[in-house]
DNA sequence: ACGACTGTTATTAC
DNA sequence: CGTAATAACAGTCG
């Protein structure tokens, strides 16, 4: 599930293990990974090669990489950004081979595309390919805005989103009217902010619209320091995965991390003791409470 | 073995 | 324009 959080998790822990080598050899293994991007995959590797790793960032549920040139003063004098996305299955993490460790030399199911540091290699995978990956940054444009932004608070809902006649967990997973929201945590914070998932944005009142504004980055946040707390596998290859799906019971016991209302249904709202619901809006499972988050 | 279900989002149709 | 359905995939689980 990378959603926002998990997203947010991935980036701090490549931020720590960046390679200091110079990048060697791009291999793009799903050209379909590359069908936002304008140019040849052929270019990718003339114009990164040399070039080191500077810094990762984050914008939704987009992932960002910066390359700065290396010592042949190239082309591009500024860093250059690939941006990615994990779909609903992508991995990614650093590969350090180990002579006589099991995974020396090992070759991965379903990646996407490695980057090669020499000693070190960066390893996307992706089984469904949902995923993406391109220098094209325009992708970013569309987002709206992002939880996590300093300029989060000053944000206003625009008229096009409170007058809609979508219901409010279908909007909110909408990236160009909030960025990083996913279906988990869009039933997690409606169930904060004690808002039916079903209600029509423009039924909605004020003091909805503020209490989502407070509660959105107020869960996300919650659940970034939970993550960046474990010990996490980013690369999905271990039995128990403490990535995806870090809010779920498993791996969750000694943690006290859990969602509280996702694939819950039937068990009692942790605020009032009802059973959850579970209901399907746009072809996605919603989980709610039936008590505590009334229709406006 | 089979069908239900899964963390997403372009694209298409209305 | 806004909204909704569908397709693009491969895996897990009961
Ligand atoms: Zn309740």
């Amino acid at each position: 599930m990378p959603e926002l959080p998990e997203v947010e998790c991935l980036v701090r822990h490549l931020n720590r293990h960046l390679p200091a080598e110079a990048l060697r050899k791009i291999s793009i293994t799903s050209p379909r990974h590359l069908r936002r991007e304008e140019g040849k995959p052929e270019k990718w590797g003339s114009d990164l090669r040399g070039c080191r790793l500077d810094r990762f960032s984050r914008r939704g549920k987009f992932w960002i990489m910066f390359w700065k040139p290396g010592s042949g003063r190239g082309n591009h004098p500024d860093p250059q950004p690939v941006v990615g996305h994990l779909g609903m299955t992508g991995r990614l993490f650093f590969h350090r081979e180990r002579s006589g460790s099991p995974t020396d030399g090992a070759v991965f199911k379903h990646t996407a595309a490695i980057f090669d540091f020499g000693s070190s290699r960066l390893v996307f995978t992706d089984p469904r390919r949902f995923g993406m990956l391109t220098r094209n940054a325009d992708v970013l444009k569309s987002l709206g805005p992002d939880p996590m932004d300093a300029d989060w608070c000053s944000m206003t809902w625009p008229d096009r989103i409170t007058g809609s006649s979508r219901a409010i967990k279908v909007t909110l997973m909408d990236q160009s009217a909030v960025a990083g929201l996913g279906n988990i945590y869009a039933s997690e914070v409606l169930h904060q902010a004690m808002i039916h998932p079903a209600a029509a944005c423009k039924n909605l009142t004020p003091d909805d619209w503020h209490r989502l504004h407070h509660c959105i980055p107020d869960v996300i946040q919650k659940a970034v320091g939970i993550g960046d707390s474990l010990s996490l596998d980013f690369s999905g290859l271990s039995s128990v995965d403490r990535l995806f799906y870090y809010g779920t019971r498993e791996g969750s016991s000694d943690d006290g991390e859990v969602f509280r209302v996702y694939d819950r249904e039937g068990e009692p709202c942790p605020r009032c003791g009802a059973p959850i619901q579970r209901m399907i809006q746009a072809q996605r499972s919603t989980f709610f409470c039936p008590a505590c988050q009334p229709l406006p």
